[in-house]
DNA sequence: ACAGATTGGCTAGCGCTGCTAGAATTCAGA
DNA sequence: TCTGAATTCTAGCAGCGCTAGCCAATCTGT
């Protein structure tokens, strides 16, 4: 049984090394430098050791956003514990998500904008997920009005902060002025613009 | 001189058959199947006559980007005019956009999500990029309060149709809620709501 | 009308990708 | 110590974007 077990412990630690090698990788020469040879090279195994952990690249990269995920979600509850009231609550939470993908635009590709084979909206999401999303929904509660639906007001600020990152990243939205449209996007959703 | 003019048709039409031929791959069967091979075979040349047309395959999406925008701006155009009131054009252009992205999904892709090198926010962007911008612009500028940079509430009121979209094509939002939360977006801009 | 220059398209191939079949090796248990 | 099973590696497939260099068709000047 001993045998058995640190067999799977060394799977385990050999499971993680992947995934942590993927994330710093992509965080310093983009997703696009992560080839599994090279992936293969970073961990001092064969490529083929990759596929008996994942079925495939993509799914290296699932496990990477769970990661992201959990740190986002970390980051959110920060700014949003230590605002002060509902709408700098909000201001808080969506100023750490977007500097969160701005610090670390690998990292958030595999979360939000690669495809990727996780289930997001559903309750078979993984943990980290609902965590993130769910630090985002205790922002967006106490600026909701009565009969609001908090679920899909939450979901429709959360696009409204991955449009304007994702535009940013792409140059479709100049650099300078992501603080002024912040300000706009959260001031409206708050009711304090209009 | 004739005999000039008619290679230079002949080129720009064979440019107009790359372009078409990549446009209509991609919406039938997604970008990942538009190969140099294919396209090749589909115009009946060889590989390296695309690039002596084009750069490379990304110049080429970014061709197919620019038709889009320009019946993307037509779209928002006809909507915007049929609409009545100042927040109903808000409305019927963030539909419009949002209807144009779920039926052309490949387009969409290739405009606005795609890592291409065109010049976005600048004057010097293709006139019919700058276009569509201007559509969603005149929609917006009659609900922007006093004061306020039309061009940047642009700016952020497209971002939130950007993330809707992108993130439902994703799976990460569900598709069902959409028009809901389309509502809730341009709601919170017009001012309807709250 | 012909020779030479030029243009333009094609064949073939480079270096890379994700992924896998099957050989080789290592290891656990008798 | 030997055998069978589990694990890892070597080698290779099919396909990718892209390009060097050959070859043929076309145009130009005599």
């Amino acid at each position: 049984m001993s045998i058995q077990t640190r067999r799977e412990r060394e799977r385990a630690e050999r499971e993680r090394l992947i995934v942590t090698a993927a994330r710093e990788l992509a965080e310093a020469e983009g997703w696009e430098a992560v080839t599994t040879r090279r992936l293969a090279a970073e961990i001092e195994y064969s490529q083929p050791v990759l596929y008996s952990h994942f079925k495939g690249k993509e799914a290296i990269m699932a496990a990477v956003a769970v990661q992201g995920c959990a740190e986002l979600a970390v980051e959110l509850r920060t700014a949003r514990e230590a605002a002060k009231g509902r709408r700098g609550a909000l201001a808080a939470v969506g100023e750490a998500y977007t500097a969160f993908a701005r610090r670390r635009p690998a990292l958030y590709d595999a979360m939000f904008t690669h495809r990727v084979d996780l289930p997001f909206a559903t309750p078979e999401a993984p943990a980290p997920l609902q965590e993130a999303f769910g630090e985002l929904r205790q922002a967006v509660e106490p600026i909701a009005a009565e009969g609001d639906d908090v679920g899909l007001l939450t979901e429709t600020y959360w696009a409204g902060l991955h449009g304007l990152v994702t535009l940013m990243r792409s140059g479709r939205l100049p650099e300078g002025a992501h603080e002024q449209r912040l300000e706009l996007l959260t001031g409206h959703f708050s009711g304090a613009l209009r």
